[in-house]
DNA sequence: TTAGGGTTAG
């Protein structure tokens, strides 16, 4: 590095020449090197400035450095720069990168002035720390303060929507960016595509994609990942082509997309082909997120040997995350014998997962073995595991209402459980069968029935197409994927409705309208 | 001269 260089031949340098260099390497991705002139300048016995301190800050805030940036932030306090309010947002930003959210919090509420950028490293903190809703209750405590949010703020607030499929906030948002002349820039625009997306309306994200007047290698993925996670697996390979002819050079997270998208729709023969670019044309390594693709690609399309050998014939030994591809393969093709030899695997890598014991069992039972299913259940609580708890969320007006399994807890629960009973009735007579998953607790008929009449997704859905006028799209959110048979039930619903219901469950889309789902099954 | 932002598998 040319800086480094001129530095060594500087006689006696000063705090200024330092600090510019500490402010350097922080800057250019080199934290280390920061770190020790850092330290270089402690020995030398230098006095420190503000800014000396918010780029070593920095550096210690790239490395996730929880002890060194302690250090630091005890030597800013002895240096009487604590309440410098630079220091103090890269503190804020330092402590919230390292995963401590309650001192990050606590710099920030001691803070007697908060410069935008102090906001923007609170909200940005807690959305990446997980926490979108309390970036979301930052972002409109500082709206009520009269602040003025920049693009910065509104990057972090679409990425929280994103994470909480919060459409309406996210669509007010980009009202607000352009009701308010806000540069639309390549970030910003990146994250507006992105926040469509996740919350369901990719044509909206396709909109301001061609809107845009400069586009980069990670707006391009946006899309196409977008469009791979609504299963429109034919416009993710059409634009992929569209940049490989007159875009950037796509990058390894690129062909995570292209091939996800492939495999969600069954494209098997175009994502063999992206596969083989990538590693012979483009030179990238697959990583594990590539195999997991390739194994999903493969296992979901029928092709369970392949994928096995596939497996076998990586390279070390298969992360957890491959054989968990492989054997959702099996559950879908209801393969036993493969299901049972990929989840002995599993479970000895990750013997305190619920969720592999879940699908073990649930292939256990589609098979007919309920005496396995009991085993399995045994073991679970033996080991005290507990089945994730499911639950589905739906927008009314700026409301999130969120249910979980015969939820009682709305005052409106007796009208809500009327409607649903219903719509039920109406759904039997349309030819709907309810189909009960084989599930973990081995259940009653009628209990299983009843059990499934008042899963998340359906009382969500009760809930939206209760409080929505005719003609309007139902958009539901789950944490985890559907079973079959609510998959069933919502295109029949969406016949005897003649409404439109988007569910966002763990892994994609599904648009269901006029009795078809875009996933076609594929699923 | 300082602090804050976007894409990825199951």
């Amino acid at each position: 590095m040319y800086a480094r260089q001129v530095f060594l031949t500087v006689q006696n340098p000063d705090t200024f020449i330092f600090s510019n260099l500490i402010k350097s390497f922080s800057k250019c991705g080199y934290p280390h090197d920061a770190i020790l002139l850092y330290q270089k300048m402690k020995t030398l016995g230098l006095e420190q400035s503000n800014f000396t301190f918010t780029s070593v800050i920095k550096a210690c805030a790239d490395l996730s450095a929880l002890k060194l940036g302690r250090l630091v932030h005890s030597h800013a306090i002895i240096s009487g720069f604590s309440s410098d309010l630079y220091v103090q947002s890269s503190l804020v930003s330092f402590y919230a990168k390292s995963g401590d959210l309650v001192v990050s919090r606590e710099v920030f509420d001691t803070m007697p002035d908060r410069s935008i950028v102090a906001w923007n490293a609170m909200i940005s903190g807690y959305e990446q720390n997980g926490f979108s809703k309390e970036a979301i209750d930052v972002f409109l405590e500082m709206r009520e303060l009269g602040v003025q949010p920049d693009s910065t703020t509104f990057v972090s607030v679409l990425s929280a929507c994103s994470h909480l499929g919060a459409l309406n906030l996210g669509t007010w948002v980009q009202e607000y960016v352009i009701g308010n002349g806000f540069d639309v820039n390549v970030i910003l625009g990146t994250s507006l595509i992105n926040m469509f997306s996740k919350c369901g309306n990719v044509g909206r994200a396709r909109e301001i994609f061609n809107g845009m007047r400069e586009l980069n290698v990670i707006t391009w993925t946006a899309m196409i990942s977008g469009y791979g996670m609504h299963g429109y697996g034919n416009q993710a390979i059409e634009l992929f082509y569209q940049m490989k002819a007159q875009g950037p050079k796509p990058n390894d997270v690129t062909f995570v997309a292209v091939l996800s998208a492939c495999a969600h729709a069954g494209l098997v023969d175009e994502g063999r082909k992206a596969f083989d670019a990538m590693k012979k044309i483009y030179g990238f390594v697959p990583r594990r997120e590539h195999h997991v693709c390739m194994v999903d690609l493969l296992g979901r399309a029928g092709f369970l040997d392949e994928a096995f050998q596939y497996i076998q014939s990586a390279s070390g030994k298969p992360a957890p995350a491959i054989w968990t591809a492989l054997l959702g393969s099996c559950k879908m093709h209801k393969n036993f014998d493969l299901g049972v030899k990929v989840a002995e695997h599993l479970l000895a890598e990750e013997p305190e997962n619920p969720a592999h014991y879940v699908l073990l069992s649930n292939i256990y039972a589609s098979a007919g073995r309920m005496d396995r299913v009991e085993m399995v259940r045994e073991i679970m609580i033996k080991k005290g595991l507990k089945k994730q708890i499911g639950y589905s969320s739906v927008e009314i007006d700026h409301a999130t209402y969120t249910f979980f399994m015969g939820d009682k807890s709305y005052p409106e629960t007796t009208a809500i459980y009327q409607y649903l009973d219903e719509l039920m009735r109406k759904l039997k007579n349309a030819g709907y069968v309810p189909e009960p998953e084989p599930v973990m607790f081995a259940l009653e008929d009628e209990e299983g029935e009843f059990a499934l009449r008042y899963h998340s997704e359906k009382l969500a859905i009760a809930f939206g197409l209760m409080n929505s006028s005719d003609g309007t799209t139902v958009r539901i959110f789950k944490n985890l994927r559907m079973c079959t048979d609510c998959h069933s039930a919502i295109k029949f619903i969406s016949v005897v409705t003649d409404r439109e219901i988007i569910v966002r469950d763990k892994h994609r889309f599904h648009h269901f309208k006029q009795g078809v789902c875009s996933c076609r099954d594929y699923w």
